[in-house]
DNA sequence: CGGACCATTGTGGTCAGACCAAGTCGAATG
DNA sequence: CATTCGACTTGGTCTGACCACAATGGTCCG
Protein backbone atom coordinates (compact mmCIF):
# COMPACT_ATOMS: atom_id res chain seq x y z
CA UNK A 1 0.00 0.00 0.00
CA UNK A 2 1.10 3.41 -0.88
CA UNK A 3 1.62 5.79 1.81
CA UNK A 4 -1.39 7.85 3.37
CA UNK A 5 -0.18 11.21 1.62
CA UNK A 6 0.15 9.39 -2.48
CA UNK A 7 -3.49 8.04 -1.75
CA UNK A 8 -4.89 11.30 -0.93
CA UNK A 9 -2.67 13.47 -3.69
CA UNK A 10 -3.54 10.33 -6.53
CA UNK A 11 -7.43 10.62 -5.55
CA UNK A 12 -6.97 14.34 -5.68
CA UNK A 13 -4.76 14.68 -8.82
CA UNK A 14 -7.39 11.89 -10.63
CA UNK A 15 -10.49 14.19 -9.62
CA UNK A 16 -8.76 17.44 -10.61
CA UNK A 17 -7.57 15.83 -14.01
CA UNK A 18 -10.10 14.30 -15.10
CA UNK A 19 -12.88 17.31 -14.40
CA UNK A 20 -14.60 16.46 -11.42
CA UNK A 21 -13.69 19.67 -10.00
CA UNK A 22 -13.99 22.82 -12.05
CA UNK A 23 -11.37 25.39 -11.74
CA UNK A 24 -11.84 27.74 -8.91
CA UNK A 25 -13.49 25.43 -7.45
CA UNK A 26 -12.48 25.02 -3.87
CA UNK A 27 -11.17 22.02 -2.62
CA UNK A 28 -11.84 19.81 0.47
CA UNK A 29 -10.01 21.23 3.42
CA UNK A 30 -7.08 19.50 4.99
CA UNK A 31 -9.39 18.42 7.95
CA UNK A 32 -11.99 16.99 5.83
CA UNK A 33 -9.16 14.95 4.19
CA UNK A 34 -7.63 13.60 7.19
CA UNK A 35 -10.93 12.41 8.65
CA UNK A 36 -12.26 11.33 5.44
CA UNK A 37 -9.25 9.34 4.77
CA UNK A 38 -8.45 8.57 8.09
CA UNK A 39 -5.10 10.37 8.22
CA UNK A 40 -3.74 12.67 9.90
CA UNK A 41 -4.12 16.19 9.17
CA UNK A 42 0.00 15.96 8.09
CA UNK A 43 -0.97 13.41 5.52
CA UNK A 44 -3.90 15.63 4.01
CA UNK A 45 -0.79 18.79 4.46
CA UNK A 46 1.41 16.96 2.13
CA UNK A 47 -1.27 15.82 -0.40
CA UNK A 48 -1.98 19.52 -1.16
CA UNK A 49 1.41 20.42 -1.07
CA UNK A 50 1.83 17.72 -3.82
CA UNK A 51 -1.31 19.44 -5.67
CA UNK A 52 0.51 22.72 -5.13
CA UNK A 53 3.74 21.53 -6.33
CA UNK A 54 2.02 20.01 -9.68
CA UNK A 55 0.36 23.90 -10.15
CA UNK A 56 -2.86 21.59 -10.49
CA UNK A 57 -3.97 24.19 -7.52
CA UNK A 58 -3.53 27.51 -5.73
CA UNK A 59 -3.47 26.39 -1.98
CA UNK A 60 -3.37 29.43 0.67
CA UNK A 61 -5.08 30.29 3.73
CA UNK A 62 -8.69 30.54 3.26
CA UNK A 63 -8.71 27.33 1.14
CA UNK A 64 -7.16 25.65 -1.68
CA UNK A 65 -8.56 26.05 -5.31
CA UNK A 66 -8.21 24.55 -8.45
CA UNK A 67 -6.11 25.86 -11.10
CA UNK A 68 -6.66 25.85 -15.32
CA UNK A 69 -4.88 23.11 -16.84
CA UNK A 70 -2.69 25.35 -18.81
CA UNK A 71 -1.34 26.76 -15.14
CA UNK A 72 -0.01 23.55 -14.06
CA UNK A 73 3.59 21.87 -14.25
CA UNK A 74 4.74 19.59 -16.88
CA UNK A 75 4.58 17.10 -14.77
CA UNK A 76 1.19 16.83 -14.90
CA UNK A 77 1.47 15.24 -18.47
CA UNK A 78 2.42 11.50 -16.62
CA UNK A 79 -0.33 12.00 -15.16
CA UNK A 80 -2.90 12.18 -18.13
CA UNK A 81 -1.26 9.66 -19.56
CA UNK A 82 -1.46 7.56 -16.82
CA UNK A 83 -5.36 8.48 -16.87
CA UNK A 84 -6.93 6.53 -18.88
CA UNK A 85 -6.75 2.30 -19.05
CA UNK A 86 -4.96 3.42 -22.61
CA UNK A 87 -2.78 6.49 -22.87
CA UNK A 88 -3.79 9.25 -25.01
CA UNK A 89 -2.83 8.25 -28.27
CA UNK A 90 -2.99 12.09 -29.17
CA UNK A 91 -1.18 13.30 -26.48
CA UNK A 92 1.20 10.82 -26.92
CA UNK A 93 1.92 12.13 -30.30
CA UNK A 94 1.79 15.98 -29.16
CA UNK A 95 4.62 14.44 -27.19
CA UNK A 96 6.56 12.94 -29.16
CA UNK A 97 6.21 15.97 -31.74
CA UNK A 98 7.65 18.30 -28.95
CA UNK A 99 10.59 15.79 -28.27
CA UNK A 100 11.55 15.34 -31.94
CA UNK A 101 11.53 18.96 -32.64
CA UNK A 102 13.58 19.35 -29.54
CA UNK A 103 16.56 16.92 -30.73
CA UNK A 104 16.08 18.75 -33.94
CA UNK A 105 17.28 21.84 -32.13
CA UNK A 106 19.95 20.10 -29.86
CA UNK A 107 21.28 19.05 -33.80
CA UNK A 108 21.39 22.36 -35.09
CA UNK A 109 23.09 23.78 -32.32
CA UNK A 110 25.54 20.92 -32.36
CA UNK A 111 26.83 21.68 -35.70
CA UNK A 112 26.28 25.55 -35.29
CA UNK A 113 28.53 25.82 -32.47
CA UNK A 114 30.98 23.61 -33.08
CA UNK A 115 32.67 21.38 -36.12
CA UNK A 116 32.56 17.61 -34.18
CA UNK A 117 35.59 15.41 -34.64
CA UNK A 118 35.01 12.38 -36.74
CA UNK A 119 35.21 10.27 -33.69
CA UNK A 120 32.39 12.15 -31.75
CA UNK A 121 29.66 9.91 -29.75
CA UNK A 122 26.70 10.84 -32.58
CA UNK A 123 29.09 10.07 -35.63
CA UNK A 124 30.16 6.54 -33.57
CA UNK A 125 26.23 5.74 -32.84
CA UNK A 126 25.79 6.68 -36.31
CA UNK A 127 28.04 4.31 -37.44
CA UNK A 128 26.81 1.25 -35.50
CA UNK A 129 22.75 1.90 -36.90
CA UNK A 130 23.99 1.08 -39.89
CA UNK A 131 24.45 -3.10 -39.09
CA UNK A 132 22.48 -5.06 -40.43
CA UNK A 133 23.09 -7.75 -37.62
CA UNK A 134 20.86 -5.95 -34.97
CA UNK A 135 18.27 -7.07 -33.60
CA UNK A 136 15.13 -5.28 -33.21
CA UNK A 137 16.15 -4.42 -29.09
CA UNK A 138 19.38 -3.19 -30.10
CA UNK A 139 18.29 -1.22 -32.87
CA UNK A 140 15.94 0.90 -30.37
CA UNK A 141 18.12 1.34 -27.65
CA UNK A 142 20.64 2.76 -30.42
CA UNK A 143 18.52 5.13 -31.55
CA UNK A 144 17.62 6.02 -27.97
CA UNK A 145 21.48 6.22 -27.24
CA UNK A 146 21.59 8.43 -30.63
CA UNK A 147 18.97 10.77 -29.59
CA UNK A 148 20.38 11.49 -26.14
CA UNK A 149 23.92 12.09 -27.86
CA UNK A 150 22.40 14.75 -29.64
CA UNK A 151 20.62 16.28 -27.03
CA UNK A 152 23.94 16.22 -24.84
CA UNK A 153 25.85 17.31 -27.43
CA UNK A 154 23.98 20.34 -27.89
CA UNK A 155 25.33 21.20 -24.33
CA UNK A 156 22.06 23.25 -23.60
CA UNK A 157 21.06 22.42 -20.08
CA UNK A 158 17.70 23.72 -20.45
CA UNK A 159 17.24 21.70 -23.50
CA UNK A 160 18.41 18.66 -22.21
CA UNK A 161 16.62 19.15 -18.58
CA UNK A 162 13.05 19.21 -20.68
CA UNK A 163 14.13 16.38 -22.85
CA UNK A 164 14.60 14.40 -20.24
CA UNK A 165 11.49 15.27 -18.41
CA UNK A 166 8.94 14.15 -21.14
CA UNK A 167 10.74 11.33 -21.75
CA UNK A 168 10.47 10.14 -18.41
CA UNK A 169 7.19 10.87 -18.32
CA UNK A 170 6.43 9.37 -21.44
CA UNK A 171 8.82 5.89 -20.92
CA UNK A 172 6.57 4.57 -18.30
CA UNK A 173 3.22 4.38 -20.40
CA UNK A 174 4.59 3.62 -23.53
CA UNK A 175 7.14 0.88 -22.84
CA UNK A 176 4.63 -1.97 -21.95
CA UNK A 177 3.54 -1.70 -25.43
CA UNK A 178 7.04 -1.22 -27.17
CA UNK A 179 8.24 -4.55 -26.27
CA UNK A 180 6.66 -6.53 -29.47
CA UNK A 181 6.80 -3.61 -32.14
CA UNK A 182 6.91 -4.77 -35.60
CA UNK A 183 10.45 -5.24 -37.65
CA UNK A 184 11.17 -1.47 -38.27
CA UNK A 185 12.21 -0.73 -41.99
CA UNK A 186 15.82 -1.00 -41.99
CA UNK A 187 16.58 0.30 -45.23
CA UNK A 188 14.95 3.22 -44.48
CA UNK A 189 16.67 3.72 -41.39
CA UNK A 190 19.77 3.26 -42.66
CA UNK A 191 19.05 5.38 -45.96
CA UNK A 192 18.37 8.71 -43.07
CA UNK A 193 21.43 7.68 -40.81
CA UNK A 194 23.78 8.09 -43.80
CA UNK A 195 21.95 11.61 -44.92
CA UNK A 196 22.51 12.50 -41.13
CA UNK A 197 25.68 11.46 -41.30
CA UNK A 198 27.06 13.17 -44.17
CA UNK A 199 24.68 16.36 -43.40
CA UNK A 200 26.52 16.51 -39.88
CA UNK A 201 30.09 16.24 -41.25
CA UNK A 202 29.29 19.40 -43.37
CA UNK A 203 28.01 21.14 -40.96
CA UNK A 204 24.44 21.74 -42.71
CA UNK A 205 21.60 22.57 -40.17
CA UNK A 206 19.20 22.25 -42.46
CA UNK A 207 20.36 19.61 -44.18
CA UNK A 208 20.79 17.85 -40.47
CA UNK A 209 17.01 18.56 -39.51
CA UNK A 210 15.75 17.42 -43.32
CA UNK A 211 17.32 14.27 -42.50
CA UNK A 212 16.17 14.42 -38.56
CA UNK A 213 12.83 14.92 -40.02
CA UNK A 214 12.37 11.82 -42.28
CA UNK A 215 14.33 9.58 -38.71
CA UNK A 216 11.09 10.92 -36.70
CA UNK A 217 8.42 10.01 -39.33
CA UNK A 218 10.04 6.62 -39.34
CA UNK A 219 9.91 6.58 -35.04
CA UNK A 220 6.75 8.17 -34.99
CA UNK A 221 5.36 5.17 -37.54
CA UNK A 222 7.10 2.46 -35.66
CA UNK A 223 5.51 3.36 -32.79
CA UNK A 224 2.30 3.83 -34.25
CA UNK A 225 1.85 0.71 -35.29
CA UNK A 226 2.51 -0.83 -32.03
CA UNK A 227 0.44 1.10 -30.14
CA UNK A 228 -2.43 0.91 -32.47
CA UNK A 229 -2.56 -2.79 -32.14
CA UNK A 230 -2.78 -2.94 -28.74
CA UNK A 231 -5.71 -0.28 -28.65
CA UNK A 232 -7.27 -2.17 -31.17
CA UNK A 233 -7.27 -5.39 -28.65
CA UNK A 234 -7.91 -3.89 -25.41
CA UNK A 235 -11.31 -2.60 -26.98
CA UNK A 236 -13.69 -4.07 -24.21
CA UNK A 237 -11.58 -3.64 -21.09
CA UNK A 238 -13.86 -2.31 -18.37
CA UNK A 239 -12.36 -3.03 -15.34
CA UNK A 240 -10.75 -0.08 -13.55
CA UNK A 241 -7.88 -1.08 -12.43
CA UNK A 242 -7.68 -4.60 -11.74
CA UNK A 243 -8.02 -7.58 -13.45
CA UNK A 244 -6.98 -6.48 -16.71
CA UNK A 245 -8.66 -8.90 -19.19
CA UNK A 246 -7.15 -8.02 -22.55
CA UNK A 247 -9.54 -10.56 -25.13
CA UNK A 248 -8.57 -10.28 -27.90
CA UNK A 249 -10.70 -12.32 -30.79
CA UNK A 250 -10.61 -9.98 -33.44
CA UNK A 251 -11.15 -11.53 -37.03
CA UNK B 1 11.00 37.70 5.79
CA UNK B 2 10.13 34.54 3.92
CA UNK B 3 9.52 31.85 6.00
CA UNK B 4 12.23 29.73 7.80
CA UNK B 5 11.76 26.81 5.26
CA UNK B 6 12.43 29.27 2.22
CA UNK B 7 15.23 30.14 4.02
CA UNK B 8 16.87 27.21 4.38
CA UNK B 9 16.19 26.00 0.97
CA UNK B 10 17.30 28.81 -0.74
CA UNK B 11 20.70 28.71 1.42
CA UNK B 12 20.74 25.04 0.30
CA UNK B 13 20.35 25.58 -3.45
CA UNK B 14 22.64 27.84 -3.65
CA UNK B 15 25.47 26.10 -2.56
CA UNK B 16 23.93 23.34 -4.59
CA UNK B 17 24.12 25.36 -7.71
CA UNK B 18 27.56 27.34 -6.79
CA UNK B 19 28.87 23.45 -6.08
CA UNK B 20 29.88 24.21 -2.75
CA UNK B 21 28.38 20.56 -2.43
CA UNK B 22 30.11 18.41 -4.56
CA UNK B 23 27.46 16.02 -6.60
CA UNK B 24 27.01 13.02 -4.03
CA UNK B 25 28.01 14.76 -1.09
CA UNK B 26 25.81 14.21 1.95
CA UNK B 27 23.69 17.10 2.89
CA UNK B 28 23.71 18.29 6.04
CA UNK B 29 20.48 16.19 8.09
CA UNK B 30 17.31 17.76 8.76
CA UNK B 31 18.24 18.34 12.76
CA UNK B 32 21.29 19.77 12.17
CA UNK B 33 19.62 22.15 9.92
CA UNK B 34 17.14 22.74 12.24
CA UNK B 35 19.29 23.88 14.69
CA UNK B 36 21.81 26.01 12.21
CA UNK B 37 18.52 27.86 11.32
CA UNK B 38 17.06 28.12 14.74
CA UNK B 39 13.91 26.14 13.22
CA UNK B 40 11.61 23.73 13.79
CA UNK B 41 12.59 20.28 12.40
CA UNK B 42 9.24 20.36 10.10
CA UNK B 43 11.02 23.70 8.46
CA UNK B 44 14.23 22.09 7.77
CA UNK B 45 11.96 19.08 6.23
CA UNK B 46 10.09 21.50 3.85
CA UNK B 47 13.49 22.42 2.60
CA UNK B 48 14.76 19.26 1.91
CA UNK B 49 11.41 18.26 0.17
CA UNK B 50 11.64 21.49 -1.71
CA UNK B 51 15.49 20.41 -3.17
CA UNK B 52 13.92 16.96 -3.53
CA UNK B 53 11.28 18.81 -5.97
CA UNK B 54 13.86 20.88 -7.86
CA UNK B 55 15.85 17.29 -8.39
CA UNK B 56 18.71 18.92 -7.12
CA UNK B 57 19.15 16.02 -4.25
CA UNK B 58 18.03 12.79 -3.30
CA UNK B 59 16.50 12.51 -0.21
CA UNK B 60 15.91 8.83 1.62
CA UNK B 61 16.47 7.43 4.89
CA UNK B 62 19.80 7.71 6.28
CA UNK B 63 20.75 10.55 4.46
CA UNK B 64 20.13 13.07 1.36
CA UNK B 65 22.75 13.49 -1.32
CA UNK B 66 23.44 15.60 -3.85
CA UNK B 67 22.16 14.63 -7.12
CA UNK B 68 24.03 15.83 -10.69
CA UNK B 69 22.36 18.77 -12.24
CA UNK B 70 21.26 16.92 -15.26
CA UNK B 71 19.01 14.53 -12.96
CA UNK B 72 17.52 18.10 -11.64
CA UNK B 73 14.02 19.74 -12.72
CA UNK B 74 13.40 22.63 -15.23
CA UNK B 75 12.62 24.66 -12.19
CA UNK B 76 16.29 24.75 -11.70
CA UNK B 77 16.97 27.48 -14.43
CA UNK B 78 15.52 29.94 -12.65
CA UNK B 79 17.70 29.51 -9.71
CA UNK B 80 20.61 29.10 -11.77
CA UNK B 81 19.54 32.58 -13.59
CA UNK B 82 19.15 34.34 -10.32
CA UNK B 83 21.94 32.97 -8.68
CA UNK B 84 24.73 35.57 -10.32
CA UNK B 85 24.84 39.15 -9.69
CA UNK B 86 24.12 39.00 -13.79
CA UNK B 87 22.24 36.54 -15.54
CA UNK B 88 25.05 34.24 -17.65
CA UNK B 89 23.95 35.57 -20.82
CA UNK B 90 25.33 31.79 -22.37
CA UNK B 91 22.31 30.54 -20.44
CA UNK B 92 19.87 33.12 -21.86
CA UNK B 93 20.86 32.32 -25.25
CA UNK B 94 20.43 28.69 -24.79
CA UNK B 95 16.73 29.43 -23.23
CA UNK B 96 15.73 32.13 -26.07
CA UNK B 97 16.93 29.17 -28.53
CA UNK B 98 14.69 26.81 -27.00
CA UNK B 99 11.97 29.15 -26.52
CA UNK B 100 12.19 29.88 -30.14
CA UNK B 101 12.20 26.33 -31.38
CA UNK B 102 9.41 25.52 -28.98
CA UNK B 103 7.49 28.93 -30.75
CA UNK B 104 8.79 27.10 -34.48
CA UNK B 105 7.24 23.57 -33.76
CA UNK B 106 4.40 25.41 -32.45
CA UNK B 107 3.19 27.34 -35.77
CA UNK B 108 4.44 24.20 -38.00
CA UNK B 109 1.99 22.24 -36.04
CA UNK B 110 -0.47 24.76 -36.51
CA UNK B 111 -0.38 25.40 -40.06
CA UNK B 112 -0.39 21.20 -40.63
CA UNK B 113 -3.35 20.84 -38.83
CA UNK B 114 -5.95 23.17 -40.15
CA UNK B 115 -5.92 26.62 -42.39
CA UNK B 116 -6.63 28.69 -40.04
CA UNK B 117 -9.34 31.36 -40.78
CA UNK B 118 -9.22 34.56 -41.73
CA UNK B 119 -9.47 36.15 -38.55
CA UNK B 120 -7.50 34.02 -36.46
CA UNK B 121 -5.90 35.48 -33.18
CA UNK B 122 -2.38 34.75 -35.18
CA UNK B 123 -3.36 37.29 -38.05
CA UNK B 124 -4.86 39.69 -36.15
CA UNK B 125 -1.78 40.26 -34.24
CA UNK B 126 0.29 40.30 -37.35
CA UNK B 127 -1.51 42.89 -38.98
CA UNK B 128 -1.43 45.33 -36.06
CA UNK B 129 2.09 44.43 -35.72
CA UNK B 130 2.36 46.83 -39.08
CA UNK B 131 0.97 49.24 -37.94
CA UNK B 132 4.00 52.33 -38.04
CA UNK B 133 2.66 54.14 -35.16
CA UNK B 134 3.37 52.32 -32.42
CA UNK B 135 5.64 53.02 -29.73
CA UNK B 136 8.15 50.16 -28.53
CA UNK B 137 6.48 49.07 -25.80
CA UNK B 138 3.37 48.21 -27.54
CA UNK B 139 5.60 46.55 -30.13
CA UNK B 140 7.15 44.38 -27.79
CA UNK B 141 3.85 43.31 -26.13
CA UNK B 142 2.42 42.75 -29.60
CA UNK B 143 5.55 40.73 -30.48
CA UNK B 144 4.65 38.69 -27.15
CA UNK B 145 1.07 38.08 -27.72
CA UNK B 146 2.22 37.03 -31.25
CA UNK B 147 4.95 34.16 -29.85
CA UNK B 148 1.79 33.40 -27.13
CA UNK B 149 -1.21 33.12 -29.25
CA UNK B 150 0.98 30.61 -31.83
CA UNK B 151 1.90 28.50 -28.68
CA UNK B 152 -2.21 28.32 -28.06
CA UNK B 153 -3.07 27.80 -31.86
CA UNK B 154 -0.51 24.57 -31.78
CA UNK B 155 -3.26 22.90 -29.48
CA UNK B 156 0.01 20.90 -27.33
CA UNK B 157 -0.55 21.24 -24.45
CA UNK B 158 3.16 20.29 -23.65
CA UNK B 159 4.64 22.21 -25.57
CA UNK B 160 2.43 24.87 -23.73
CA UNK B 161 3.49 24.17 -20.35
CA UNK B 162 7.57 23.95 -21.35
CA UNK B 163 7.06 27.31 -22.89
CA UNK B 164 5.22 28.58 -19.97
CA UNK B 165 7.82 27.54 -17.61
CA UNK B 166 11.02 28.76 -19.82
CA UNK B 167 9.01 32.00 -19.72
CA UNK B 168 8.34 32.53 -16.66
CA UNK B 169 11.97 31.44 -15.48
CA UNK B 170 13.57 33.70 -17.76
CA UNK B 171 11.03 36.78 -17.65
CA UNK B 172 11.92 37.88 -14.07
CA UNK B 173 15.41 37.32 -14.62
CA UNK B 174 15.60 39.54 -18.07
CA UNK B 175 12.84 42.21 -17.51
CA UNK B 176 14.71 44.90 -15.24
CA UNK B 177 16.87 44.89 -18.42
CA UNK B 178 14.32 45.24 -21.22
CA UNK B 179 12.95 48.45 -20.15
CA UNK B 180 14.59 51.02 -22.29
CA UNK B 181 15.97 48.44 -24.94
CA UNK B 182 16.61 50.20 -28.47
CA UNK B 183 14.27 51.16 -30.97
CA UNK B 184 13.77 47.47 -32.65
CA UNK B 185 14.19 47.62 -36.25
CA UNK B 186 10.75 48.32 -37.57
CA UNK B 187 11.63 47.67 -41.10
CA UNK B 188 12.77 44.19 -40.56
CA UNK B 189 9.95 42.89 -38.22
CA UNK B 190 7.35 44.17 -40.60
CA UNK B 191 8.91 42.46 -43.91
CA UNK B 192 9.00 39.20 -41.91
CA UNK B 193 5.62 40.01 -40.55
CA UNK B 194 4.68 39.63 -43.98
CA UNK B 195 6.38 36.63 -44.37
CA UNK B 196 4.84 34.59 -41.87
CA UNK B 197 1.44 36.27 -42.71
CA UNK B 198 1.98 34.71 -46.40
CA UNK B 199 3.42 31.70 -45.16
CA UNK B 200 0.71 30.86 -43.16
CA UNK B 201 -2.44 31.83 -45.23
CA UNK B 202 -0.77 29.48 -47.21
CA UNK B 203 0.10 27.16 -45.00
CA UNK B 204 3.83 26.55 -45.93
CA UNK B 205 5.25 25.06 -42.90
CA UNK B 206 8.82 25.47 -44.15
CA UNK B 207 7.96 28.93 -45.20
CA UNK B 208 6.39 29.89 -41.81
CA UNK B 209 9.58 28.40 -40.39
CA UNK B 210 11.96 30.36 -42.36
CA UNK B 211 9.70 33.63 -41.57
CA UNK B 212 9.93 32.95 -37.95
CA UNK B 213 13.80 32.12 -37.59
CA UNK B 214 14.46 35.25 -39.22
CA UNK B 215 11.79 36.83 -36.16
CA UNK B 216 13.62 35.25 -34.00
CA UNK B 217 16.81 36.08 -34.66
CA UNK B 218 15.65 39.99 -34.49
CA UNK B 219 14.77 39.35 -31.25
CA UNK B 220 17.50 37.67 -30.05
CA UNK B 221 19.56 40.49 -31.11
CA UNK B 222 17.26 43.11 -30.04
CA UNK B 223 17.80 40.76 -26.44
CA UNK B 224 21.18 41.27 -26.88
CA UNK B 225 21.99 44.54 -27.37
CA UNK B 226 19.59 45.98 -24.11
CA UNK B 227 21.72 42.95 -21.88
CA UNK B 228 24.89 43.82 -23.66
CA UNK B 229 24.38 47.33 -22.33
CA UNK B 230 23.90 46.96 -19.15
CA UNK B 231 26.28 44.26 -18.08
CA UNK B 232 28.42 46.81 -19.01
CA UNK B 233 26.89 49.76 -17.06
CA UNK B 234 26.37 47.20 -13.87
CA UNK B 235 30.04 47.54 -12.33
CA UNK B 236 29.78 49.14 -9.73
CA UNK B 237 26.76 47.83 -8.27
CA UNK B 238 28.20 46.60 -4.75
CA UNK B 239 24.77 46.33 -2.95
CA UNK B 240 23.45 43.04 -2.25
CA UNK B 241 24.28 41.64 0.76
CA UNK B 242 28.06 40.62 0.33
CA UNK B 243 29.05 43.52 -1.86
CA UNK B 244 30.29 41.74 -4.76
CA UNK B 245 33.57 43.38 -6.56
CA UNK B 246 34.19 42.50 -9.26
CA UNK B 247 36.81 44.54 -10.43
CA UNK B 248 36.41 44.65 -14.34
CA UNK B 249 37.41 48.31 -15.84
CA UNK B 250 38.37 47.03 -19.18
CA UNK B 251 39.05 49.97 -22.03
C1' DC C 1 -34.03 48.96 2.72
C1' DG C 2 -29.07 48.97 1.37
C1' DG C 3 -24.47 49.02 2.34
C1' DA C 4 -20.46 49.28 5.35
C1' DC C 5 -18.57 47.28 9.34
C1' DC C 6 -17.02 43.71 12.49
C1' DA C 7 -16.70 39.38 15.17
C1' DT C 8 -17.02 34.55 14.63
C1' DT C 9 -15.50 30.66 12.32
C1' DG C 10 -12.89 27.98 9.41
C1' DT C 11 -8.64 27.62 6.77
C1' DG C 12 -3.87 26.89 5.90
C1' DG C 13 0.87 27.70 8.27
C1' DT C 14 3.81 26.60 11.90
C1' DC C 15 5.54 24.62 15.90
C1' DA C 16 6.73 21.06 19.48
C1' DG C 17 7.89 16.49 20.78
C1' DA C 18 7.70 11.69 20.09
C1' DC C 19 8.08 7.06 17.87
C1' DC C 20 9.23 4.04 13.96
C1' DA C 21 11.63 1.86 10.00
C1' DA C 22 15.37 1.94 7.19
C1' DG C 23 19.91 3.02 6.14
C1' DT C 24 24.94 3.88 7.80
C1' DC C 25 29.06 2.68 9.69
C1' DG C 26 32.25 0.89 12.77
C1' DA C 27 33.43 -2.73 15.96
C1' DA C 28 33.53 -7.47 17.00
C1' DT C 29 34.18 -11.91 15.14
C1' DG C 30 35.19 -15.87 12.12
C1' DC D 1 41.01 -9.70 5.77
C1' DA D 2 36.24 -10.31 4.89
C1' DT D 3 31.85 -10.77 6.98
C1' DT D 4 28.44 -10.03 10.22
C1' DC D 5 26.00 -7.77 13.46
C1' DG D 6 24.42 -4.14 16.31
C1' DA D 7 24.31 0.60 17.93
C1' DC D 8 23.42 4.97 16.06
C1' DT D 9 21.81 8.31 12.80
C1' DT D 10 18.67 9.56 9.36
C1' DG D 11 14.43 10.46 7.16
C1' DG D 12 9.20 9.24 7.55
C1' DT D 13 5.18 9.54 10.16
C1' DC D 14 2.14 10.65 13.78
C1' DT D 15 -0.15 13.41 17.63
C1' DG D 16 -1.80 17.60 19.23
C1' DA D 17 -1.69 22.28 19.78
C1' DC D 18 -1.38 27.36 18.61
C1' DC D 19 -1.25 31.25 15.28
C1' DA D 20 -2.47 34.54 11.44
C1' DC D 21 -5.38 35.34 7.96
C1' DA D 22 -9.47 34.90 4.80
C1' DA D 23 -14.29 33.94 4.42
C1' DT D 24 -18.66 34.33 6.13
C1' DG D 25 -22.63 35.91 8.12
C1' DG D 26 -24.86 38.97 11.23
C1' DT D 27 -25.24 43.54 13.02
C1' DC D 28 -25.46 48.23 13.01
C1' DC D 29 -25.72 52.67 10.84
C1' DG D 30 -27.19 55.77 7.21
Amino acid sequence: MATKHDQIAGSLVSDIITGRYRVGERLPSERDLSERFTAHRGAAREAMKKLEQLGLADVKPGGARVRDRSEASLDIIGHLLREGELPDPELVDQILLVISGLITIAARQLVQTQSLPGDHRVLTLLQSLYQDDLDRETHSLLRLELMQALLTGSQNLPLQLIAKTLFNQLAPSVVPYMHDQTEPDRLAYNQCARELELALLQTDPNAVQAALERFHELNRTTFREAFNRHSQTAGDTTQTLNTKSKGAHLP
